[in-house]
DNA sequence: CCTCGAAATTATGCATGCAATTTATCTTAA
DNA sequence: TTAAGATAAATTGCATGCATAATTTCGAGG
């Protein structure tokens, strides 16, 4: 009688949201810039109905800021903002360590083991893209081990709001040695199943990630508006 | 020269999110049940196109439930749900406790111990309605006494979400009681800005609340559906 | 009498069109 | 030349219309 399973007909909004979101992770939109509809219309092959519904969910995650009348503009992340999530991510990341410190399996922690031996081969090459793949998809698997959805949620939502920036990050060596060095902390607290060990490393390791994250917002907003001197232009 | 005041019109499709918002913080719509987007038309007296567009943003804070081509429904909250949430509010709760205890001014916590007494008062007489107001409110300033809007916007998603199963608790009078009592705790630990104090025992509430809120998912849960017998799917 | 299946109704998803506001361009005066 | 104002272009917000999928209704068969 009740068929739950009608059709899993992929929604076009939906597809629309996932589309934009990666545009925005590529650092194709500059922040703060403004971004029509036409030419998103245009870019995606799609009218501006389901466009615009995108739009708004975008907005209320965070990644873009919808002025009235004004249009959509990448969401332009400051210190401040990056000051304000610090404190939130931080507890989220300590909670999501001691779960899957008694919940994750061998395997998992197996797996976690050889994404990071994979990252730490990119460290030393210097490879900076694989080497943050591979970052997020470590924090993911923690995350993800602790099966609370919600916890996953924020967490993954507040990332993604940093990840532009971070994403850019070609920060300085020295900081990147020391996120390598933290992260073996975190793989040996992670094997030795040290939940509080491991929170506090994981609060520490977000710390610099952070701290590099304003770095690299600063140096943009420098490069956006150089020459603020007395007068405006 | 920058005009950053253009104007302030209010756009429609907002205003629709904030109505529908309140209609189901009030219990307008039983939980699970399919809301016709024509129904909400006629009641809101907008077009469709502006109140689709609220429908994605109240998806995206979790409030309801999108399922392709079968219209929205309110997002059906589960046990299993709130034990996902509880750890997260707790530790969110934890942090706002212990922020506020730096940052909150003596006539901040004077405004709180007022809340306080207003709502020990209703607890008294019984007055279940007035008392859960108060009781938002006073973990409402706490949030906003640490400054931090992104946390505060956090914790306000994840109660929204669970709101309406707590609005329409009338649990055992013991339970209450009991609640009544921790916030005593709570008043004195922030009077004392003892902030580690206020994390624990704002946790300890919170699972209180939780259970409640649990307790009143079940019966719903069982006033809905009585009768299921045998033929489970 | 109940179950199963097909047509009619209804609802959702998307595209387009029009009004209102904003932004860009051009003119004109200091 | 620069600055202010008016006009034109573009963009956003909202309403409506049509195609497709889901729900209900009605009928046939067991």
């Amino acid at each position: 009688m009740n068929n739950e399973t009608p059709m899993n007909t992929p929604s076009l909004h939906d597809e629309i949201v996932g589309r934009i979101r990666d545009m925005i992770f590529a650092g194709e939109f500059i922040g703060g810039q403004r971004v029509p509809e036409k030419l998103l219309c245009r870019q995606l092959s799609v009218s501006r109905t389901p466009l615009r519904e995108a739009l708004k969910v975008l907005a209320a995650e965070g990644l873009l800021t919808l002025l009235p009348n004004r249009g959509a503009r990448v969401a332009r992340m400051t210190a401040d903002d990056v000051d304000e999530m610090f404190p939130v991510m931080g507890v989220l990341e300590g909670l999501a360590g001691e779960i899957a410190c008694n919940r994750m399996t061998d395997d998992e922690i197996d797996e976690i083991r050889a994404l990071h031996y994979q990252m730490a081969a990119h460290h030393k090459r210097k490879e900076l893209a694989p080497y943050f793949k591979l970052n997020q998809q470590i924090h993911g698997k923690i995350f993800a081990a602790t099966g609370n959805g919600t916890l996953s949620g924020i967490y993954d939502s507040l990332t993604g709001r940093i990840r532009l920036a971070r994403y850019r990050a070609n920060f300085s060596y020295e900081r990147w040695d020391q996120a390598m060095a933290e992260h073996e902390e975190i793989l040996h607290a992670l094997s030795d199943r040290d939940g509080p060990k491991l929170a506090a490393v994981l609060k520490r390791h977000l710390e610099n990630t952070c701290e590099t994250v304003k770095e690299v917002i600063r140096a943009m907003d420098d490069e956006n508006a150089p020459a603020k001197t007395a007068t405006g232009p």
